[in-house]
DNA sequence: AAGAAAGTGTAACTTTTGTTACATAAAACA
DNA sequence: TGTTTTATGTAACAAAAGTTACACTTTCTT
């Protein structure tokens, strides 16, 4: 039961930040035609690990979770997005099954633009390939970066590396302290690749360290130097 | 002391299984006309973490790891390569430093395209960007898959994983068993993301399970429905 | 609004895996 | 060829992190 909500490809704000920022507006209006948009609420999925896709999401508003799930029953999230990023694009162009699934974190507005017209644009504009591979390649590099720290590094490292990572995606609130985002404790878990226990127990001796404090599910990041320097960050 | 020994792409064994096979002749001339051939010693550096790439590198012979080196000492190997792979991508595609260093696992012939003729190439040729996109989305979908695996399998079932993944990337020899690739210890161990000695240990449990057998460093499986068991793979 | 369900927090316990230490084998080198 | 260095193998031990168990909150449902 998906709401729909219709916004023109020229209006959306979202776009100024997204791979088609530059995009000729002829393409942007052969995408605007074919495009469909739909309201995802909190918790809803957008699309799920084994199937094939069957076109390109953009999100015009919300987060969104794109999670693994392995057969211990826990789940890793590999990646985290928000407004003018795109969705399914790895699956997309590998030809293959989604390899995840994806999850609102928040109500959500996303588009979606059907496989044909995207590979019809992605031809005729070389320059938007350009932004693709830079998008992939970028993204390979975070997820081996990750693979590396998940092997080597102690889970406390792990978490503070976490925290910031969140910080940088999604921001903060006005106070430029609180991560502008909500995760349940499991989800922390999820993004570091621990325990749940294992988060809350790290969650509650960064408190204790005064390197943030904690309002339900709201972090608050009280010494970012502090938190750095547990991160450990290599290079 | 690199020594040079140049070949022609026309003429290139390793350029049918590679991103180039399909590449307009016109195109492929540019290429051969400017790239520049090396010889690499087992144990060389192809290039190095941290330093921005010149150009794209072409296995024509010859196996390479791609690893990250950690502030713990240890090393992650990220991806396997072999003839007719492409080399050193990520970095010149997202337009950052190499985030990993790449370095000859045998005595290996590579040619380096300098990244001008790259991409010029790149442009003109919508198919070959195609294709790049392909390679760079299975590659995220593989590092995403391996994330995964870190965070939540026990170092038991990524050896077994490793070696599969070994035969898979490597093949046999002619007994069809023996995994046509020589690693050290150290060096499976940073496939596995796991220490060496952990490494050593699981090989002679699987050794005595009867699942391989060890001589030196050659690896032979020989029971592989027990070995994909054991690996306890997903989906 | 009350009860049920899900999420969070804490601690004790257990398992896994890394570390240390040392013996042996293989390879490099002089 | 003998010697040094490096790699491999094995075991005991220590540390890290997962599991279990349970109390307490918050959120959802009826």
């Amino acid at each position: 039961m998906k709401a729909t909500k219709n916004i023109e490809c020229e209006n959306c704000e979202a776009r100024y930040k997204s791979i088609f920022c530059d995009l000729k507006s002829e393409h942007l209006a052969v995408i605007n035609e074919h495009k469909g948009c739909n309201i995802y609420k909190k918790g809803q999925t957008i699309f799920s690990e084994g199937f094939f896709p069957q076109g390109l999401f953009c999100i015009n508003a919300g987060k969104i979770k794109i999670s693994q799930a392995s057969n211990n029953g826990r789940e890793q999230i590999v990646r985290l997005t928000k407004e003018g990023d795109i969705l399914g694009y790895r699956a997309l162009l590998s030809g293959e099954k989604y390899s995840a699934s994806a999850v609102a974190l928040e109500d959500c507005n996303v588009c979606l633009i059907p496989k044909e017209i995207f590979f019809k644009v992605i031809e005729s504009e070389s320059s938007l390939s350009m932004q693709i591979m830079k998008l992939l390649s970028h993204d390979l590099g975070k997820a081996e970066h990750k693979m590396t720290d998940l092997a080597q590094k102690p889970v406390r490292e792990r978490m503070a590396e976490a925290l910031l990572f969140l910080k940088e995606t999604y921001g903060t609130e006005s106070d430029g302290k609180t991560l502008n985002i909500t995760l349940s404790r499991e989800e922390i878990a999820n993004v570091v690749g621990t325990a749940t226990e294992t988060a809350i127990r790290l969650l509650s001796e960064f408190k204790t360290d005064a390197i943030i404090e904690l309002q339900g599910k709201k972090i608050k990041i009280i010494n970012s130097e502090k938190l750095i320097k547990t991160a450990n960050i290599h290079d």
